[in-house]
DNA sequence: TTCTATAGGCACCAAAAGGAGAGTGTTCGG
DNA sequence: CCGAACACTCTCCTTTTGGTGCCTATAGAA
């Protein structure tokens, strides 16, 4: 029975019982994606140049707003890297750099979409939960 | 003339020129919202709540795969305080927990989905992009 | 009797995330 | 000649994240 148990947990941990149809290597690649974007601000900036189109450096840190330069500058250089947005660097002083979206963060922007209508949609029934929950248990 | 630019950057900071529609308190919330789905397991919990129903702690851990203890019980409990799962417990010895999606979740499973797509159709895109960007700049 | 399974709690520790603030180089406006 | 503007980079520091291992209770199995 142990070494059921043991070969079931073998296989598991390659992930062959819950997505039988798809490999380990894409699954791990798509966990890889989503864990990139799913950081604090690489969809705020996507939004921010959705709404506003091709924007500068100090521009995204005003409309995102709270977020620091250091962030801003690793978050855009991931996103670059990405393929989600373009970088376009003007040599004249003083500097100009233009950022821009993909057609690929277009589509992820439009992905996303459901998730700010779900936020918009039930974040005061979140906010019940949260109150009913501290009543409920916690102090 | 620092007059209008600290004006201006106090109402960035209140986040008043960017969404001038909606309150900077539910933008707030909003954002609170995306930053606890943007984590890096409470999708993961979801979707497996999703494929297989019902489960029990240890068969959430299996199934989602490469997850600590301490994580999953801390993701759970936040995921249970924002009204995405219910937590029932049967007082019988050994203890046995069962966790359930709500509504609020199942929503939120539905509006994710099309990031799982996205992420399944624009792998390779971005795989593309990251070695692109590796031969163009980094080393 | 000893082992195992369940659903965690708790303490300790390493790594990563992230903020604050200073520096940089050049050009233009005052 | 002084300061502002831009798009960063760098260092220092704190906070958060996350992993490991050890502890609990008790029923039933070996």
């Amino acid at each position: 029975m142990g070494a059921i148990r043991d070969a079931v947990a073998a296989m598991q941990e390659q992930g062959r019982l819950e997505h039988p149809q798809v490999s380990p290597e894409v699954d791990a690649l798509v966990r890889d994606v989503i864990a990139q974007v799913a950081d604090k601000w690489t969809m705020l900036i996507l939004e921010a140049l959705e709404e506003h189109g091709t924007l500068r450096f100090t521009q995204i840190g005003r409309i995102v707003g709270g977020i620091s330069q250091k962030m801003l500058t690793k978050t855009v250089r991931q996103m670059e890297c990405d393929g989600l947005i373009t970088r376009k660097v003007h040599p004249v002083i003083p500097p100009h750099v233009d950022y821009t979206q993909t057609e690929l963060g277009r589509e992820l922007t439009a992905a996303f979409c459901g998730v700010w209508v779900w936020a918009e949609t039930y974040y005061a029934q979140v906010e019940a939960a949260r109150a009913a929950f501290r009543a409920r248990e916690g102090r």
